[in-house]
DNA sequence: TCAAGCTGTAAAAGAATCGTAAAAACCGGC
DNA sequence: GCCGGTTTTTACGATTCTTTTACAGCTTGA
């Protein structure tokens, strides 16, 4: 499912393409001010934001701008009030995609977005990272402050599987059948055995876990 | 990775565009110049060239000229102000294959590029190198430090499918899928046996693989 | 606080995969 | 059919990975 990110600080045309989104099949986060924006997008890596020129505290251009000196690939469509004044080299500058001009009807925006995403094929992650971990999943490499970590098939689909469920309870039967395959779940210490090896590998203190937590007698849970 | 190069002396606009097409996988070469630009275009023999029509030195007519005199091939595209006065088939006839009118938006100017890109196929790579090998597939000959080596069709085949996919995981499955055409993936030595081959013919020391790595449980993956 | 049950972890035992040479199967051309 | 070259399979030791085991230390709830 795609994630779209809207910052605008209009509370009820926020909400509004907020269930127009989620009608549509999409995960909205929404942000009121430039600054929350900016958290979310680094923090949810969407695949589209959309932004309101007018904010509270940043401007949406200063929004884009910031954007794109860390990364430069998220689409974005800004929204403009109707009197203002849009320069089209600068929206090109900043590296705006797309804008829409208010009031619009929901059909319109939806056709930008869709076309927009169409332009710029959400390509399946390739690499996630947490805390000073990266993992590269074209390469199929781990590294750790820049340095290759080698993981063995069973800790990688371990890692790899806390890293698409973040901060969620994993009993270790959900585990067990996710990465291994299981359809019974006799006693087995195997999980517990793997999990100590991504401590050792991963956390910057193994005896002080702060990403593989324990949940005593339930399983574990990774917090990125 | 294509390359582009972009004619312009509006110092903002060509920072612009250069940004703008480095976001969507290009490899953007700025020129503020004509004369710059004609160098530029000889030495890194870009897949396309944007110019202005409004140069300090001589005009973008004049550059498409001279291009053309040596260069029948490049696609060119032309921008031009607002007011300008544009012949188009004094454009055409020169060369030119397209013309974009400013201001314009993101969107049209990588519709023109990505149009005009696909209408002249970048034509696939000649040769490629890694270590001190050198692959020349025109010839489909295979040198070492310059000296020939042998390969079986086979053998070959899968070193091309390797060096087209550098530094990527590569499962036994896609590997037989990819190379030898196979639509269902029994268990079979095959792969194997041909990777001992090209190490043998191409590592410096075949039991120290330093360019194609055993990725255990998963395949293999090539390091130029 | 204490016992019962969990968890952390190193190390041993067990299982699977890989490298490789050699054998077998395949495939055109004569 | 035979021959040379190519490809695939086979077989087995070497290597790597996985699971279990065993025990110490920890957590929990009466």
């Amino acid at each position: 499912m795609q994630t779209i990110l809207v910052i605008d600080d209009d509370d009820s045309l926020r909400d509004t393409i907020g269930v127009l989104l989620e009608r549509e099949g999409f995960r909205a986060i929404l942000a009121a001010d430039g600054r929350s924006g900016l958290d979310h997008a680094v923090l949810s890596k969407p695949s589209l934001i959309i932004t309101d020129l007018r904010l509270p505290d940043i401007s949406g251009l200063e929004v884009c701008r910031k954007l794109r000196s860390s990364d430069s690939k998220t689409p974005i469509i800004v929204l403009s009030a109707a009197g203002e004044e849009i320069d089209k080299v600068l929206l090109l500058e900043i590296g705006a995609d797309d804008y829409v001009v208010k009031p619009f009807g929901t059909r319109e925006l939806l056709a930008r977005i869709r076309a927009v995403l169409r332009r710029s094929p959400s390509e399946p992650q390739k690499t996630i990272s947490f805390a000073d971990v990266q993992v590269d999943f074209e390469r199929r490499v781990v590294t750790k402050k820049g340095a290759d970590i080698r993981f063995t098939p069973a800790e990688y689909n371990l890692l790899t599987f806390f890293l698409q469920n973040p901060d969620r309870a994993l009993s270790r039967d959900m585990i067990l059948n996710s990465v291994w395959g299981y359809e019974s779940f006799p006693n087995t210490r195997t999980v517990d055995a793997h999990v100590v090896k991504l401590r050792q590998k991963l956390e910057a203190d193994p005896n002080i876990p702060r990403h593989f937590i324990t949940l005593h007698k339930v399983g574990y849970r990774f917090l990125p």
